[in-house]
Parts: C-alpha cells; sequence; structure tokens
DNA sequence: GCAAAAGTGTTCAATATACACCCATGG
DNA sequence: CCATGGGTGTATATTGAACACTTTTGC
C-alpha cells in the first residue's frame, strides 16, 4: 500500500447482504423494501453502512443480518462475496459496499427482527425478471450471489445449509435441483451423498410420511469440502470454447 | 442497502495487488519497500488508496498495477481477491482495502515503472518466513492470494497466464508443480493438456534444446474452464473429516 | 395388494494412474 | 550411439451414468 498524498476522499463504506434460501422448491432471496431515497418503495438487499467502532467486516455483515433480517448469525453460513464500487452505483455518493453472501435453512424464524420493515423472501427468478424494480446495482449482486451459491454446493457441503436441522436425503437433493435446475438421479445421488465421509450424519430417526418408504434422518456433518466434487452438467462456458 | 442515520464515518478505502508469477521454479509475489511510515522499511503489496474520480474498482487496481509495477494490465489476468478491514490493520485510522490478485508470465517487463520504488519479485516462501516482516496484514493477503492461486488452476485455464505467450507443455506442467508443490507425471499431464479443446493452441513452432527432443509450442486457447478438472491429490480438509 | 418413495446392486462408459515404449535432437 | 527430454500406447483402477430391482410404509 502506498500513500499518494494521503488525500483520503470521501467515500462512504457499506455492507450488503445476499441471503439464499430454498422455499417452495425454488431459489430465494431476502429482500427489504426502501423506505427512504434514494430509490425509495424498491425492493433492496438488506444491509448498511460500516459504523467506525471497532468491528471487523464480518463482524458488521453479522450485525446487519440480526439487525435486517431477525435471522440468527451463528446459525447459517456466511461468507464475502464481492466488493461494488462502480462510480454512479449510488446516485447521493461515491459508496463502497462489500456484500456477504449467506445460506440460510428453509423456514428461518419466520422474518421478524428489529429493523426488519418489510423484509421477505422473494424468488430469485422474480428478483431478477425484468418487472421487478431493483435499487442501485443489487441486481447484478444478485446474479453473482446465485452464481457463486451454484458452484459452491459442487465442491462443498454447504447444500446442506440450506436444510433444516434434521433432514433427508431427498430434501437434500432437492436443494441442489433447485440451485442447479437440473434434475438429478435419486438413486445415485443417495449413494454419493451416504459415501462421503463426514457430510451427513444419521440422526437414527426416520421421517412419518403419506405413503412412501420413510427416510432416514440426517443432520451436518463436520465436513467442508467435496472430494470429488458432486457431478454436474459441464456449465457452458461462457467466456470462450470449452 | 439502510441509510441507519446517514453517518458516515471516517473510513478510507483502498486497493491493494498480490501479483504471483512463477520464476526460477518458484511460485513469487510482487512487493515495494515502504517509503514511508507506518511499517517504513518494511516490505508491502502494491497498492494505494482509492481515488475519487470517476473510476471503478477494477479500474483503479489496473491503474496502480500500471503505476507501482510497471507491468501491462491489459497483458495479465486480475480479479478481485477479498477485501480486508479489520479495525486496527492500519494504525493511523480506519482503512479497508480492496484486494486484487494478479497472474503474471514469468519475465513480465523487469519491473521498471513509475511509481516502482523498489518493486521485485519474492519467492512466496521466503515473503511468509517468519524473518520476513511484512507491513499490515499483508502475510495473511498472501496466504489468500496463494490459496486461491492454488484452486483456481485446477478448474480454469489460468495456469496458462504464468506462462510467456509461447510455451511448451512442460513449461506448463512446471507452472503447476511449482503452484502446487507436488510433482505431476509429464506423460499423463502431456495428453490431458492437449486434450483440452481451447486450452492450448498450437503454433507450429519448436524449442531449440540442449540435448533433448523440440517441444511443440503453443499459445493461450479460448477456453477459459477446464472440463473435468487438472485432476490433484485430494487436499487435506482443514475444517474437517473429508 | 397397490402406489409411492427409499434405498441397493449391477452394468457400462469415461476418466485417472502407472508405466513401457518410441521419437527427435545435441554432443 | 548415447544421454536427454518429448510424446504415444496400453493395461488397470476408480468414478460417473443408467437403470433393474428390492424395501418399507400408507391406504
Amino acid at each position: 500500500m502506498t500513500d499518494n498524498g494521503w488525500k483520503i476522499p470521501e467515500i462512504a463504506v457499506a455492507v450488503d447482504l445476499a441471503v439464499l434460501t430454498v422455499r417452495d422448491d425454488a431459489l430465494q432471496i431476502m429482500l427489504v423494501e426502501r423506505g427512504v431515497e434514494p430509490f425509495r418503495g424498491m425492493q433492496a438487499l438488506p444491509g448498511g453502512f460500516l459504523s467506525d467502532v471497532a468491528e471487523s467486516l464480518d463482524a458488521a455483515a453479522e450485525r446487519e443480518l440480526a439487525e435486517e433480517t431477525g435471522l440468527d448469525p451463528s446459525a447459517l453460513h456466511l461468507e464475502q462475496l464481492h466488493t461494488y464500487g462502480t462510480p454512479g452505483r449510488d446516485p447521493r455518493q461515491r459508496v463502497v459496499t462489500i456484500c456477504y453472501l449467506a445460506f440460510a435453512p428453509d423456514p428461518p424464524a419466520p422474518v421478524a427482527g428489529g429493523d426488519a420493515r418489510a423484509a421477505s423472501w422473494v424468488p430469485v427468478a422474480t428478483a431478477l425478471h425484468p418487472g421487478t424494480r431493483l435499487a442501485f446495482d443489487h441486481g447484478e449482486i444478485i446474479r453473482d450471489a446465485v452464481e457463486r451459491a451454484r458452484n459452491k454446493i459442487e465442491y462443498t457441503t454447504l447444500a446442506a445449509a440450506f436444510c433444516p436441522p434434521e433432514f433427508t436425503v431427498a430434501e437434500l437433493r432437492r436443494v441442489y435441483e433447485v440451485v442447479w435446475g437440473e434434475l438429478l438421479d435419486p438413486r445415485n445421488f443417495h449413494r454419493k451423498v451416504t459415501g462421503v465421509a463426514g457430510f451427513l450424519v444419521p440422526t437414527g430417526g426416520r421421517t412419518t410420511r403419506q405413503g412412501g418408504r420413510p427416510a432416514a434422518l440426517y443432520r451436518r456433518g463436520p465436513a467442508h469440502l467435496l472430494h470429488p466434487a458432486m457431478p454436474r452438467s459441464p456449465a457452458p462456458d461462457a467466456t470462450g470454447t470449452s
């Protein structure tokens, strides 16, 4: 880091949150309705400006998550996604926002938090639909978040972070199918996930079903990485010949 | 993004660069010697504060790269790595720095740029050695950069970004071996990389050698993703049982 | 018994691994 | 003709893909 004259321009620093979940067979994202200008009344990612108290970026993201959505930061996966700072992305002044990506389980405490004005789950397809008016460059951020999520569940065990504390193999498979938008073979999937050491821990419980054999219940195991990765139909290489 | 009172604390925003290359059979990183306090005389990543002119983060990274290292931004791969903002990481005031990762080919114009005071290539092993005094939290950043590089060459064609415009399969293999710190079978590696469509484009040229069959020369092809990925001995899962 | 969903076994193809072997050059 | 590194062939093991089939429940 150099010191080109040590002139620090007035740049505001914010932290935004892209909180994803899988609900009703759809990938959904937490959005809030803006109560003030600019973009008043439009949908936006939860977030806020960085306070100057001694607080790390990660801690700021966790604080915003709790304040704006009422979700428990310790109960879900949170990681830095990307930092956005294009001039003009905020009409008021230069704002650089560090965006975090979170994976939340399905019914994550019915969205009742302190500052949560109009926080709600919105299907990603709806949020990105041209008809939806999104504040700032949040459409671009949502696209990046979804792409990161799609990639991460391929080589990590994070798909289980979308599931409740106890879940079945079929529920986990549905997560992959919804996030990737493609159907997986239930038989091969079952063998795959139960074969990876540390991915799933059987609880001994079984589901009660409405016709059909009961499924075994699992908890998330200690493994974070998947070796080998979950197989997936090769993504078309958008930036060149694959 | 919310507006908690619209009080913007005095936070400085910087852009830092982790520029990696493979030289002399070692992964090396570009460091500059700091000329001013704090950390005067210590080694640091090139970078600088974000100017308030209308300039995107990517553009700022490219500008810093040109100014501080003399490298041509258009000639190498540049991507956002991570944003660091731990309180106290700069003793002067709160500084949030957006760090970029760059992959440079071997002899990248002998480090002669404008502001390049004492820019030099340093083996990563040396930079991270306890004896080396690094400014700020740049040791942590370098570790993150190396880990990202190790992962990226696995499923992208970026390893070729470490090679000169024309290179042999053996040179590319050496890149993998140096970055991963493990030896690869030359025969299988050759078949693998020449078999991936769009990875390597033969130029028709051949090397002149000092004993040994001349090798075919290749250029980087249009492909960016590797399907399937370059095989690699499974990394131990540091955060759980794999 | 029948429908439905869970879970197992088996076959076949694609890919990784190991390594024998041939090729092309300089000395 | 030998040393040296480039490049191909091939056998074996591992993994993915497809799908027949068995298990266990509700009705």
